[in-house]
DNA sequence: GCGAAACCTCAAGGTTTCCTCAAGGGCATT
DNA sequence: AATGCCCTTGAGGAAACCTTGAGGTTTCGC
């Protein structure tokens, strides 16, 4: 999903931090002190940076300023305190959220992905297809302009399969990408909310009119 | 990002700052005297004004006070001065924010970020979907011109939601943003809190109005 | 054509998610 | 000390959903 950069020291805080990032779908990146963050900051360029409070060779709103002087990534800061006044000296130095020390690696996931969005405010989440419409964040699906009813799996499998109209999509891609990881299903399922979404579109295998299967492939999804 | 006017009678200062600004996005202008810069606020319109103390033909504090009788845009003064008195004097004449000369072009470019924020989240104070209004900074909402009577967190919630109205929002999402604690309580918490806010907006889950539910994912304000 | 493999659809069972009610504790005001 | 409002937690039940199995259909290689 992101590119994420942590600057923490304390080894395990870090190592832990990283692997519930990396879990949740995300690049991550990390070092120990101030000064190397900041070089790799500049270098690699990450999409948000979690900057740790209380690091051993500076002080980490010294370090937020130095960043800000050379990019306007968005910063989360972690800090140990919780009174007004630190936090909101945080924030004029430029971090653009923070979490209070012990937190959680869902708070901090829901932090990073609430700082991306903002960051990327505008980015036109709809799909389209002929008759098709997918408002993506909205999660609504429209044929002819008549909402359709579909459920978790059935929508996920529809974006992914207008995100990429025209190619064949093979089902394990689909377990893949709207199952997620280690998952031990059968392609089975898959075939089952294929044609329970075939269905709901108005269609069936036999004649199809967006979904589109290419034997021993995978399916396809294609204006009529 | 914003449209800044300084006005600073030392000419290298103000090149110096006007660049570093420049630098971060912002549109500048600039000016040298006291009249000469209340014309162009006047007839500029910026979103946020940085003013020098100590100018030749009028007393900074006096153009603030001229500033503030034509316009509510935001100031932050640039002061020598470091004391008490006369700091919380600008504040009282209508200063948002000040910095003590000598200043970084980092430590400005905060402050500026800051004030914007705060200004856009005062301007951006009224939420409207359909027959639901609300008002943020004055915490109220009213549906139907009716007045509705909201606990804190039903309030946040319901902002929360209405600023993403026609997206889906998480109940992570909603435990981060309106919860702003490092563990979060259970998602149960949730639930019951919009089981409250249904409650009061005169729908429930098996008959939404406006709070749609989205199996798996969330919930989603949407107008009727 | 013919058989095997891949695919599709239907129905049922089991699981997860969700909603609401009710009770308990905390904090501030009375 | 008592009251009231608010937040939280637990439990029960309802609803939506996912998966599995079986049988029928289509496609491909020979």
């Amino acid at each position: 999903m992101a590119r994420v950069h942590i600057v923490e020291d304390d080894a395990d805080i870090r190592r832990l931090v990283a692997a519930a990032l990396a879990r949740a779908g995300h690049d991550v990146e990390s070092s120990a002190t101030a000064m190397d963050g900041l070089s790799q900051i500049v270098s690699g360029a990450p999409d948000v940076v979690v900057l740790d409070l209380g690091l051993p060779d500076l002080d980490g709103a010294e370090l937020l300023r130095m960043v800000r002087a050379v990019s306007s990534v968005p910063v989360i800061v972690a800090t140990a305190r919780d009174d007004d006044q630190s936090t909101v000296r945080l924030l004029d130095a430029g971090a653009d959220d923070y979490v209070i020390k012990p937190y959680s690696a869902e708070n901090l996931e829901a932090r990073i992905r609430a700082v991306l969005r903002r960051a990327s405010e505008e980015t036109g989440t709809e799909l389209r297809v002929a008759e098709l419409v997918i408002d993506v964040a909205g999660r609504e699906a429209k044929l002819d302009d008549m909402p359709l009813d579909l459920s978790p799996k059935e929508f996920d499998l529809l974006v992914l399969l207008a995100e990429r109209a025209g190619q064949v999509v093979s089902k394990r891609d689909m377990l893949a990408e709207v199952w997620k990881e280690p998952y031990g299903g059968s392609e089975r399922t898959v075939d089952v909310h294929l044609s329970s979404l075939r269905k709901k579109l108005g269609e069936s295998a036999s004649d199809p009119r967006y979904l589109h299967t290419v034997h021993g492939v995978g399916i396809k999804l294609n204006a009529p």
